[in-house]
DNA sequence: CCTCATATCC
């Protein structure tokens, strides 16, 4: 029996309106007690005329209401309803306009998809107006239900859309398979996969459009791995897969560049039949063409009988971004030929290929002109110009997928500039930036190193009240990674838990990146056993990870597990590898890589490999192998090779070698400070001040200004600067001088002797022992004891290499002081505990 | 429902 309710019982029958607190509780209790007929329908109202001018006021709405009311007109019209609807809410009354909508809804005049349409724009609101009416006894129906379940899906509100779940479920509506599917829906929405799997395990007799449904969710989730293994388990079953979910199955192995699954499911595909559908083919060019497999997908795209515009537009994309643009302009030819019309998508694949593949500046001038103002062709490359005067043949009009191929390209060309303003005028064109945009120019900073660009243009983007997705994340943890933000990297770490990016392949091996290039290697490797489909990349960044930090024999260890594993290591695993060998001393294991890259890996050794050895051989001493190995290299060597030379040079003391390196490094780069210090010093080791002296006028001479040298701790939310020579000293530089002096003289009763080595001034051990003190790493590390808990590792950043007597003096304070330091210079991680560093002395 | 824009490790 369907209960009927008055609209008269819902609002004050008189004058002065309720003030808000008026519960619920009271409302109900009328409601029990009083019984009015629904209104029947009447002729039209004749009170439009005076609802179209619109009352100034709330209480004149109130009244205005209560006259319709009394003169029983309330429901005549939709129109009606509606004004009142909008009149309240202009007012803020959502009690009363919720209550205008519902005795709107009861009486038919109104319905749900009205107020979906009156609030399109703001799903938000939607909810508070639907939570107003869920305090009146009312039973909704599953349509409106079902409805609102969608919108919490779509603003994340778990909690509402859990309790719609519980009505349904109260009201017995949760058996039907089509209302499961919106609950899943909804959960996988809110990030919520695991209530999602268990409510998909509850169900006793699984229905197999909700198999599907569970393996289009977890691809449309991002949970690719896990998509393909509930594919496998359909199949064990016997339960089929549609092509819709096909389709989704074949997008999980394009995105995990999984081409051995993906021939394998093609090979099931033809066994059963669902070839034929389009859908299907198509999905297959697609999955072939992000493996990289052209072929393949060429094989499948001439297999399809009639190819559709999407067909076409696949094997165009297929071509395109794999950089065959040659290709993709005949396949376009073809497809013109055969009748079909491209399409923005077409255009906007041939777009991200140039964009991708080497587009110069002028077309992308020339584009913006397009976009903008119309346009000028002067001075553009041939394809280009017939790439837009095509377009402008097919009547191109550019949509926010050409936008942001355009911001992409200027900002990976490092003109962040250019590509914010086309940021600012995609508004112009009436369009709106998204995620998409903001992270194209976020990303495009990292790329070109400009990281503080990058956390900049995000804030700009949180401005704009754009939310992050998990690739703006992992652009963002890239950007800590390089400024050793280990606070922000966690809260991003945070962020993306709470999100579920976390399980994302690329979020992951940013995470582990952003730890272990800010000193927290143990949470690195955390994230790293937590991945469930570790790539190439992870592997190499947990690799890099172990290097960083002197911890060579876990490298090797990695890489042998590895390639246990059947993953084919590239050249920067073996980067990773043989870097990890030099910063742990490891010579016989580095030749052994060395070695077995060329050989058993096929992988051709760069410039950097090369290095990796050079640097390997120079500081463990064997600096004439190390020559003669330059000797051998089928490169010319490069700044970095002489370098490490020079580099090994300082440790073992060896000024004829060092000589030959700096006269490689002045010439290869004169502006480059480190180099002359470093000879300086060693001449200055010696006792050769009048050497010392003449580079130091060659130096001088050229203009060459040394590098300022500085190193940072973060402390709460604040980052510490320590610069050489700053402009502005630290405010608190006198507490900080006051403990360190304490510190240094307790540390002398203890064994600590000053090391000046790196001093090159000609001045007395007493002057020299001063200047000691004054190395920023020492001020900052001071700083972080004083200013945090006093069991709290201390983290330093600092741009140049750690010298011998802070390196000694960082030993001390983890001994006496019993603190752990990381310190990260620019070669590595330094991690102090109990006197002892973790790089054994060796960097 | 398939095709185009942003993505991790050097």
């Amino acid at each position: 029996m369907e209960r009927t309710i008055s609209l008269s019982h819902l609002l004050p029958s008189s004058s002065p309106s309720p003030s808000p607190s008026t519960s619920g509780a009271q409302n109900r209790t009328k409601l029990r007690t009083t019984h009015i007929p629904s209104p029947s329908p009447l002729p039209p109202s004749p009170l439009l005329p005076l609802l179209t001018s619109s009352p100034s006021s709330l209480d004149s709405t109130k009244q205005l209401h209560a006259h319709i009311i009394r003169t029983a007109h309330e429901s005549d019209s939709s129109t009606t309803a509606d004004e009142l609807f909008r009149m309240y809410l202009q007012f803020h009354d959502r009690r009363s306009a919720a209550a205008v909508f519902l005795a709107a809804l009861r009486s038919g005049s109104l319905s749900w998809s009205y107020l979906i349409d009156f609030f399109g724009g703001d799903p938000h609101q939607l909810l508070s107006i639907f939570r107003e009416l869920r305090r009146l006894p009312v039973e909704f129906s599953v349509g409106v239900l079902v409805a609102v379940l969608q919108i919490c899906a779509e603003c994340c509100d778990l909690l509402l859309g859990f309790q719609i779940h519980g009505s349904l479920i109260k009201q017995g509506l949760d058996s039907e398979t089509y209302i499961k599917c919106s609950v899943m829906d909804f959960y996988a929405d809110c990030w919520s996969l695991e209530s999602v799997d268990m409510l998909f395990e509850e169900i006793p007799v699984k229905d197999p459009i909700l198999w599907n449904k569970l393996v289009m969710l977890n691809v449309e989730k991002g949970m690719c791995l896990r998509a393909l293994e509930l594919f496998c388990e359909m199949r064990h079953l016997g339960v089929e897969a549609d092509e819709v979910a096909m389709a989704k199955v074949l997008h999980a192995c394009g995105k995990l560049e999984a081409l051995r699954e993906g021939k394998a499911i093609h090979g099931f595909i033809v066994k059963s039949r669902l070839l034929s559908a389009l859908l299907v083919s198509n999905s297959l060019i697609s999955m072939y063409s992000k493996n990289a497999a052209i072929k393949l997908a060429r094989s499948v795209f001439k297999s399809i009988e009639r190819q559709s515009l999407v067909s076409w537009n696949s094997m165009i994309s297929c071509c395109s971004l794999n950089g065959f643009l040659d290709d993709a302009w005949e396949l376009f030819d073809s497809m013109v030929a055969s009748g079909i019309k491209p399409d923005l998508v077409t255009w906007n694949s041939l777009l991200s290929g140039y964009s991708r593949f080497g587009y110069d500046h002028e077309v992308f001038e020339l584009l913006r002109m397009i976009l903008m103002e119309g346009y000028a062709h002067e001075g553009l490359h041939d394809e280009a110009l017939d790439l837009l005067q095509q377009m402008e043949m097919e009547d191109f009009q550019p949509d926010l997928t050409t936008w942001n191929g355009l911001i992409s390209g200027y900002s990976m060309k490092r003109m962040s500039m250019q590509a914010m303003l086309l940021i600012r005028q995609i508004k112009v064109n009436g369009l709106k930036p998204n995620v998409v945009s903001w992270t194209a120019l976020i990303s495009g900073c990292c790329h070109n190193g400009d990281y503080k660009d990058a956390l900049f243009f995000f804030t700009q983007m949180q401005k704009e009240r754009v939310e992050p997705n998990s690739v703006t994340v992992a652009s963002l943890l890239q950007a800590c990674s390089g400024l050793a933000l280990l606070k922000k990297g966690t809260e991003l770490h945070c962020f993306a838990m709470r999100k579920g990016f976390d399980t994302d392949i690329f979020v992951a091996t940013a995470l582990i990146d952003m730890y272990s290039k800010s000193g927290g290697l143990k949470n690195a490797y955390r994230v790293f056993l937590m991945i469930a489909n570790r790539n190439l990349a992870s592997w190499n960044a947990m690799m890099m990870g172990f290097a960083a930090h002197g911890r060579g024999k876990e490298a090797i260890l990695l890489f042998e597990e590895m390639c246990r594993l059947g993953v084919m290591p590239d050249g920067i695993t073996f980067t990773a590898l043989l870097s990890g060998c030099r910063h742990s001393g490891l010579i016989n294991e580095g030749w052994k890589y060395f070695d077995e890259m060329k050989n058993s890996y096929k992988v051709t050794p760069t410039l950097e490999h090369y290095t990796c050895m050079v640097d390997l051989l120079a500081r463990g001493g064997y600096l004439d192998e190390a020559m003669d190995f330059i000797q051998g290299m089928p490169f010319e060597p490069d700044a970095s090779v002489w370098g490490a030379i020079l580099g090994g040079c300082r440790i073992h003391k060896n000024i004829e070698i060092a000589e030959t390196a700096v006269k490689n490094l002045f010439r290869l780069e004169p502006y480059n400070s480190a180099n002359y210090l470093l000879m300086m010093s060693l001449y200055a080791y010696e006792n050769r001040w009048e050497d010392a002296e003449n580079v130091k006028i060659t130096m001088n001479a050229r203009g060459v200004r040394s590098r300022a040298g500085w190193s940072w701790i973060q402390i709460d939310q604040t980052i510490h600067v320590f610069e050489v020579d700053g402009e502005k000293p630290h405010p608190e530089i006198g507490e900080i001088y006051y403990e360190l002096y304490r510190l240094i003289s307790e540390f002398r009763k203890l064994g600590y002797v000053p090391d000046t080595s790196c001093i090159f001034h000609n001045v007395g051990q007493k002057e020299k022992e001063k200047m000691l003190m004054s190395h920023t790493e020492k001020l900052a590390i001071t700083y972080g004891l004083i200013n945090t808990d006093k069991s709290a590792a201390i983290r330093v950043i600092k741009n140049t290499r750690v010298c011998n007597d802070c390196h000694n003096t960082a030993k001390f304070v983890s001994r006496i002081c019993g603190r752990e330091i990381l310190l990260r210079d620019a070669a590595r991680f330094h991690r102090f505990v109990d006197g002892k560093c973790s790089c054994n002395d060796y960097w």
